[in-house]
RNA sequence: GCUUCUGUAGCUCAGUCGGUAGAGCAGAGGACUGAAAAUCCUCGUGUCGUUGGUUCGAUUCCGACCGGAAGCA
């Protein structure tokens, strides 16, 4: 017998964290975010982390625990998620995944193997110094199959195909095969939430932008940059204002930059999503968010009901 | 009112010594297994302001008209 849960996801500021609550007040449910940016602590206006309130008492996980100086991976996602999974099943509530970065979530319900070996930064260092063609040549006699499906100038993924190899001696290829072979223990309902319109997930981008300056988000990324990690640091909202505390773009440029990018970011969600056949999706410009949540707690407690191999 | 400059893709502009046009930005589509809010790939037909004229042929030259900007009164 798989162990249920359920999946929330979508695009930045389609209203994620609110139907997650929703959702597990109605199924007993406890959220595990699948966020690479809401882990952090000190960050939780560029990353609209829920606020106390907005958790209306549903215990979260995986928000706001580590410190910004800290890196974090996907493989880390998943061995902390499966723990939190395990607990909340042994009090007897349903885990409730609700993120947006869907490279957590898809790993985690497929119950992706990683490697044991941590990642050998040195190495990874000394790799990004060499030109891409001379990157890409090394891939492509090393591991031709995955040299196929990695451009030549994605040197970030070249670099981690070619590290892999490096360190554990065996292909990036041969890995993800063998990444595969457990069948996973997690049945997940998935329901996501879209907009046909996409104008109007636009406009709740811009929005919230807004609201987050009015929230204080210029202090907030003055406090935190200095000391961010390479994954922190990465976070919409806080590496666009480093331009304006050096003084080369105004805070109006900084603005609309931090809206392009967020717009940007939901698109390339959007993408990602798009292909998972298993979603249901819901969507929010075309029924009331109360309409919209009860139709998702429909879906999620005939789920929880069904008799599953 | 007169003079000069200007009107080309959603925006900023290039260009065609006359043979119906192209960059940047914006935008769209896609990929994704340890940096993923990251990284990478692909995509440019638009009454060339309107309307007459010259011409085999005008977005390009000429005129008028309609916008916009600057200067002079």
């Amino acid at each position: 017998m798989k162990t249920k849960i359920i999946a929330v996801v979508g695009p930045t500021a389609s209203g994620k964290t609110s139907l997650g609550v929703e959702i597990a007040r109605a199924v007993s449910g406890e959220i595990i975010s699948a966020d690479s940016m809401q882990i952090y602590k000190g960050m939780s206006i560029a990353t609209a982390a829920p606020s106390k309130g907005e958790m209306q008492g549903v215990p979260h996980h995986l928000v706001e625990f580590l410190d910004s100086s800290e890196l974090f991976s996907v493989a880390d996602f998943t061995r902390l998620a499966k723990e939190k999974i395990a607990e909340i099943n042994s009090r007897g509530n349903v885990p409730v995944i609700v993120g947006g970065t869907g490279l957590f979530i898809d790993n985690l319900v497929k119950n992706t193997q990683f490697t044991e070996a941590q990642t050998d930064f040195a190495l990874r260092e000394s790799l990004m110094k060499k030109s891409e063609d001379e990157l890409y040549s090394e891939l492509c006699k090393i591991d031709y199959e995955a040299s196929l499906k990695i451009h030549k100038n994605n040197k970030i993924r070249v670099v981690r195909a070619l590290e892999l190899y490096y360190s554990t001696g065996t292909t990036k290829s041969e890995q993800d095969e063998l990444s595969h072979i457990t069948e996973s223990p997690y049945d997940a309902l998935y329901i996501g939430i879209a907009f046909k319109d996409r104008q109007r997930l636009y406009d709740r981008i811009n929005k919230r932008a807004e609201l987050m300056f009015e929230n204080g988000l210029e202090q907030e990324a003055r406090s935190a940059y200095q000391t961010a990690g390479t994954t922190a640091s990465q976070a919409i909202g806080h590496k666009e204002l480093i331009k304006y505390f050096n003084g080369e773009e105004t805070l109006e440029e900084v603005k609309e930059k931090l809206k392009r990018e967020t717009r940007r970011y939901a698109k390339r969600q959007i993408t990602w999503f798009k292909r998972n056949q298993s979603i249901n999706w819901l969507y929010a410009d075309e029924i009331s968010k109360e309409e919209l949540a009860s139709k998702a707690i429909s879906i999620s407690k005939s789920f929880l009901k069904e008799e599953r191999l």
